[in-house]
DNA sequence: CTGGACCTTCCAGCGCGCTGGAAGGTCAAC
DNA sequence: GTTGACCTTCCAGCGCGCTGGAAGGTCCAG
């Protein structure tokens, strides 16, 4: 397959692709008499995984790192559950960062709300703020 | 007041001191003979009113704007308004897409402790995924 | 034999908010 | 007069995941 037809059955761009080789996702595939990158079908499934992992919130060095375990022919899935617990809780703190941000604009909205805008105190800018 | 002096009094580095200026947020201040910077202390404000604006969630092009409405001689509290009102709900969508990401996540772990990871198919590379 | 779709490499830039470093000027203390 | 802290400008880079464009080669249809 050309690297257009593999863009074209997985959703990814041309652009990405060659991204995603010099990035160390995609393995260097096979190259045409005319050096056009010739791959393997095999290559869906990985873009596959790769979208996958991204879906989960996975950064490309860690989807890179799963590869790269299971290219040396182990079974990653203990690495992939640590990832995935690691993940978990990162997303558990970033809910509660912004959730405690989201609580803070609240307060600010309630306040401003019964403020008079003549109170405003040109020195601090915004007394909303 | 040098850049220095407002540095310690502000928490800011002078790097980001000059970034402001540079970016519009701080206006050019004086300058002694010798080219330094010399800032009114009211800087301190200002500065205090950037940090406030950042920690609600602000991007420094929101806050230079509405430092631009006070600078223009308005009250902001209207656009502070609508800046908040704005921020506070778009804190509400990146708080349901990461609760989302975060039960998909959780999804895949509960299934993975279930599974046999014998049963990893190498062609998708991680069932867990 | 020409046009257009496709492919190649290489280099640059995005957005965001800074941060780092080089090369040089200034000022006060010793 | 020399050290060292401070200041200046300018240019580059971070992290992340791509995206865009230039300049050129390849392949097939008409």
């Amino acid at each position: 397959m050309r690297i257009g037809q593999v863009a074209a059955a997985s959703g990814a761009t041309t652009k990405t692709l060659r991204f995603y080789e010099e990035a160390g996702l995609l393995p260097p595939p096979r190259r045409t008499a005319a050096g056009y990158r010739d791959y393997a079908p095999d290559v869906l499934n990985r873009l596959d995984f790769i979208r996958r992992g991204r879906a989960a919130g996975l950064t490309l060095a860690q989807v890179r790192d799963v590869l790269g375990v299971r290219d040396a022919g182990s079974a990653p899935c203990g690495h992939v559950h640590r990832l995935l617990e690691g993940r978990r809780d990162e997303l558990d703190r970033q809910i509660a960062d912004l959730q405690a941000l989201r609580d803070t604009v609240s307060d600010l909205l309630a306040r401003a709300g019964d403020a008079d805008p003549a109170d405003c105190d040109a020195a601090a800018v915004c007394r909303f703020v």
